[in-house]
DNA sequence: GTCGCAAGTGAAAACGAATGTCATGTTCAC
DNA sequence: GTGAACATGACATTCGTTTTCACTTGCGAC
């Protein structure tokens, strides 16, 4: 939100020196600022419209190429919204979890339930399912967005 | 694709005094049949597929806005599984609960999870959230899949 | 510094699910 | 039986996402 101070971020000095593949190129650096910076979960469009916004030159193919690398590498969570939309956030945690999101502004609150993972792994084991994933996805109206009215 | 029990709901003679808006057209028949007959979750384009291979003449169209007045109806479930795709199911109770889906066949398994509906309610709350709604859903390998290697 | 090449990029085209359009067909009330 | 309202469906359109492929760029080798 009140982000005033963007001096000179897009400066790969050294820092890409995590765990993605992605190589040192102006856009991933570009974009990984964007995913810092923006609260919630954004959908690729809308990121790539932030990044021109920027003065950012990216293709959206670029966007989700990245999106897509940085998803299997676990370093962003994606979901679907209602529409079928995906949407893209940088997590602090690459464990497991799940998300309280706004469904207005896309702002999302991070929650760990270990309860919700055994009763999961529960239910499918009880009806014989193996190879068992899930998707726990919360959705609501923010504190922010419920005042304004959205 | 074992349909035992069939009874006759789709009989809309004079019982379409209900909320539903579907008018009692060959197509809704045929299609209410199918919903019937599969066992589990299902593409629109497959329901349309199944219904062409019984030799019904009905147009893609038309089985999507039937799913969709269904859908609204609580006559059917809907979820999106991994490609984004919407799955249909008609379901035994129109009560709130989830499924646990084979991601090979689409059959699923009713689940009931009050503890689930609590825990979201909860962690929404405490998030300062409103108006909320959640999506839960399990994806797995159904025993007969594992057991064919699928 | 410059050369070379693989990896990255991106505009445009392709793709696919879903929805809108509208002329035609069908059902139900009368 | 008749007519009007509603359902149908072939086709067009929308929209998010992926693929294609020619071009650019980062980066190690020289």
């Amino acid at each position: 939100m009140t982000s005033p101070s963007t001096p000179s971020p897009t400066r790969p000095t050294s820092a890409a020196g995590r765990g993605t593949r992605v190589r040192g190129t102006r856009q991933a650096e570009a974009l990984g600022q964007v995913l810092a910076d923006l609260p919630g979960f954004r959908s690729a469009q809308d990121i790539h419209a932030e990044l021109r916004s920027r003065g950012e030159r990216i293709g959206l193919t670029t966007v989700y190429r990245q999106l897509q690398v940085l998803s299997a590498d676990g370093a962003v969570d994606t979901l679907r919204d209602e529409s079928g939309e995906t949407l893209y956030r940088r997590c602090a945690t690459s464990a497991h979890h799940h998300h309280v999101t706004c469904r207005s502004c896309g702002r999302s609150v991070e929650v760990e339930g270990r309860a919700i993972e055994h009763w999961a792994a529960r239910v499918a084991a009880e009806a014989g399912f193996t190879d068992v994933d899930h998707t726990v996805e919360i959705f609501g109206r923010c504190p922010d967005c419920a005042a304004e009215g959205h």
